[in-house]
DNA sequence: TCTGGGGTCCTAGGACCC
DNA sequence: TCTGGGGTCCTAGGACCC
């Protein structure tokens, strides 16, 4: 049997903790991360029942003297860089899944640095030494267990499953621990009397799929006996970026959508041209008063990294959207999305194909225009920052709801 | 004064092809 | 008496994760 070699390393409260370590009056506060909507919350409001994503009025009925601090986002950046290079520091098999959270195999470099446990604690203590803060490891053989640890070991500890141990330690637990189950599928086991993992692991296969679907009932089935095959990933390309905005309630009309499209557009496109990528297919998702949402997609012959183009698509796609609920009177959010992700490189050869003058097409005249302007804002950019410049009244209209350095932050996890 | 912003993956039905 | 069967692509919706 292999050896518990994998290690997760998850940084605690991580925004709060950071507010706590840059003003130490709040150490032992409930504090919150956020205004109108919780981003994080420390130990001491979540024993209150505050937890991020809440909306900050019930935050605060939850615990009367909640905290609200405004974010130090490149601390958070700068933070969970350095947290993640000492995990670096023994192994190459690091695998980041956000700014506060990775997996790491250590495997191949015990006999440098000793069992993999040393390696946990040794990590756990830098990160308190060298950062001043609190974060939590699970060790084990599979990903998912050591992620079960890290969560079982929180706040600021370390938990490691002997392979030997493994399902004893698994089956007490609640289902809801496991990587896949959240508040829907939770509620639909437990309606089957389904509430720890050794229940689920005793549940035939069959009964599982017809009451939660066939992929996920066959994975959670081997999950719950930790058959979990999966490797350390060191590079993930994404399939698809978007960006979307909460706009309180708006009348659904084109004087609203126009300019908010083109804002997310631009976002979206300048962000695929940094990154020499484009996208086949453009989704939008209009969000009514009520919350109820729907989503439109079109996909081209050809990729495309144009925010003109990507901004006329996703107004058509909310145009249909609009003319079948024509008693939709406001609306709560835009998104927009481009997936089918292709290197440019892979798209070169389209730029030669002459053809009617379609916007769509990258090879067209005004396909070379849109790029040269696009080429011409980026520039700017570079050399002057992102507000410096933009699509006519966009500039001007950029909603504000969440402070620009979170979305930032969200967008170098892409 | 309802509920942010960035993603991934799965399901189900229809179109279309051979 | 009916009308195969497999595969791919696309769209729309939903669950989940950080």
């Amino acid at each position: 049997m292999d050896a518990a070699t994998i290690l997760h390393a998850d940084l605690d409260a991580f925004y709060a903790s950071v507010e706590q370590l840059l003003d130490p009056s709040l150490f032992g506060k409930p504090i919150a991360v956020g205004g109108g909507v919780v981003l994080a919350a420390s130990y001491e409001a979540k024993a209150f029942g505050v937890y991020g994503g809440m909306p900050g009025r019930r935050a605060r009925e939850l615990c009367p003297h909640l905290i609200f601090v405004g974010g130090h986002f490149r601390e958070y950046q700068r933070l969970g860089d350095a947290a993640m290079a000492i995990l670096d520091d023994y192994t190459p098999l690091v695998e980041r899944i956000s700014i506060d959270e990775a997996f790491a195999d250590v495997a191949g470099t015990a006999h440098l640095f000793g069992p993999p446990e040393v390696i946990a604690a040794t990590i756990r203590r830098r990160v308190r030494e060298e950062l001043g803060l609190p974060i939590s490891v699970g060790v084990a053989r599979t990903k998912h267990l050591a992620k079960i640890g890290s969560q079982v070991a929180k706040p600021d500890g370390m938990v490691v499953i002997d392979p030997a141990n493994e399902l004893a330690f698994l089956h007490d637990l609640p289902v809801e621990l496991m990587w896949g189950v959240g508040p829907v599928t939770k509620a639909k086991l437990a309606e089957s009397g389904i509430i720890t993992i050794g229940q689920l692991a005793q549940t035939p296969g069959r009964s599982l799929e017809r009451l939660i679907g066939h992929a996920a009932g066959e994975k959670l089935f081997a999950l719950a006996w930790n058959r979990d095959p999966r490797a350390i990933v060191t590079d993930h390309r994404a399939r698809s970026a978007g960006a979307q905005s909460a706009l309180g309630r708006k009348p659904f009309r084109e004087q609203v959508f126009r300019p908010t499209l083109r804002l997310l557009a631009d976002r979206i496109a300048s962000r695929l041209r940094d990154k020499s990528w484009s996208g086949r297919t453009i989704t939008v998702r209009v969000r009514f008063a009520d919350m109820r949402a729907v989503t439109r997609a079109m996909t081209l012959g050809a990729p495309v990294s144009a925010t003109t183009t990507i901004a006329e698509i996703a107004e058509e796609l909310v145009r249909g959207v609009r003319d079948e609920h024509p008693h939709e009177r406001d609306i709560s959010l835009l998104a927009i999305s481009v997936s089918h992700l292709v290197p440019d490189q892979a798209m070169q050869f389209e730029f030669s194909l002459g053809g009617p003058d379609d916007a769509r097409r990258p090879g067209t005249r005004t396909g070379a225009a849109r790029r040269q302007a696009d080429g011409a804002m980026d520039k700017v950019r570079t050399r002057f920052g992102w507000d410096a410049i933009g699509y006519g009244s966009v500039v001007l209209e950029a909603p504000k709801s969440v402070p620009d350095a979170f979305r930032e932050l969200a967008e170098k996890q892409l």
